[in-house]
DNA sequence: TCTAGTAAATGAACTCTATTCATTTAGTCG
DNA sequence: CGACTAAATGAATAGAGTTCATTTACTAGA
């Protein structure tokens, strides 16, 4: 596990290129991770195959075997890296309804744009990713600042998790998921809600995503104080 | 799409009706449906090949295509099934409050036992999907009958079913995702707070849903109130 | 300096997977 | 009877992740 994730990003320019095969380091799993963020902003994640990454690597597909362990283990790196882009910054100044609420929509965001993240994560023990548990202490020293019960706040971040995650695969739904105009006379209530609320104007995940957060939140916070 | 998603559930038996079938109808949407989920439930969802799966019909893999677009289209087809599961009875009768616990409840229940199906789900159009189309109408209608304002029921399902989507995909992780023994001094507060949630000897994954429930009903029906 | 030893990259090969296609089979309709 | 057609077949394809024997270059140790 430990093996010097910190990686000197340097110190890969001046090399001698010749047509050779193996020489000093020319992979980590820094790297690895790195190159795989890329590539998944680029071209994204249906087009992550090892082949492809390697290649994106300038190495071959059996050369990532010897830093990590499978595709899933690409995936988590690149899990923990893409922690660094969820906003805790709140939980060390604002009052906790602002800072969950801020941390919330930044995390749902986040995992928008990687939605096949999700399923990754869920199966994912904490243990090996050290970003995201520096995460979980931020988050977590924010509740108990707050002077939170110390047994409810692990069920607390894992609820507003779960929310979260959900959210973030629905955001990616098509936007027309909802689409009834088949079976109005079928569904006659739902068919209602749909039409009112499409009627809004607002984008379904979105308004749902705020509406839900903003009752947890509350909820939350009225059953603690 | 518009090849007969009507389906008709019984009538699969003898009654050769239509044009042409060759030996007696041997395949069918139906049948693969029920033999998918029988599958799954047998041999879980990574053994779920097309290949398996013909098998255990008696059918060559190909044969499948003769009646489904691809695997993707069978895993709606045992999504759809799957709904039967949720208990939406309380719509009928209880309060919103209890209803809507019960629902939620049964439905991370089935979405547990079926979590590869929950990315599925996220990117699936309600229109091929009859029976979750009438969950949904069970549900809206028990929303319209509490009284709620039109164009809050479809925000409040989503996000109730984001949470369920999330806290489903959780309740499959590893027990000791938390286990953070080896990091305790980097991350003090959030060891504190597993260390307490695990002293109460509940599930961690059944504690936040049952607690992130409880706040987010509370939370939607404060604010509709 | 010579010599092992070792980490790392290679490319071919292997195993599965979903999916396609030409062909065959067996009913129905004109 | 003969044309038509839905449905099943099995072989073939393409692409995925992964393994492995081999090769290369660097690094200690004597």
């Amino acid at each position: 596990m430990g093996t010097a994730t910190g990686s000197a990003p340097s110190a890969e320019s001046a090399s001698r290129r010749k047509a050779g095969r193996p020489r000093g380091e020319l992979l980590n799993r820094s790297k690895i991770a790195g190159a795989a963020l890329r590539f998944v902003g680029d071209r994204g994640y249906d087009a992550l195959t090892m082949s492809a990454l390697a290649k994106a690597l300038g190495v071959s597909a059996s050369a990532l075997y010897n830093h990590v362990e499978s595709k899933q283990e690409v995936l988590q790196l690149v899990q923990d890296r893409v922690m660094d882009d969820v906003d805790c910054s709140g939980f060390a100044s604002q009052p906790l309804g602002e800072a969950v609420r801020r941390w919330a929509g930044s995390y749902r965001d986040v995992f928008a744009r990687h939605a096949p993240l999700v399923p990754v994560i869920a199966v994912l023990p904490v243990s090996g990713s050290p970003r995201t548990l520096q995460m979980y202490e931020q988050v977590a020293a924010g509740f108990a600042r707050a002077g939170w019960d110390q047994q409810r706040i692990v069920p607390a971040i894992v609820a507003l998790e779960s929310f979260i995650f959900g959210s973030a695969l629905d955001a990616v739904a098509p936007k027309d998921i909802f689409n009834v105009d088949h079976a109005v006379d079928d569904v006659p209530a739902f068919a209602g809600a749909v039409a009112s609320q499409r009627a809004t104007g607002d984008d379904p995940a979105q308004d749902a995503f705020e509406y839900g957060l903003d009752a947890l939140v509350r909820g939350l916070l009225a059953g603690a104080a």
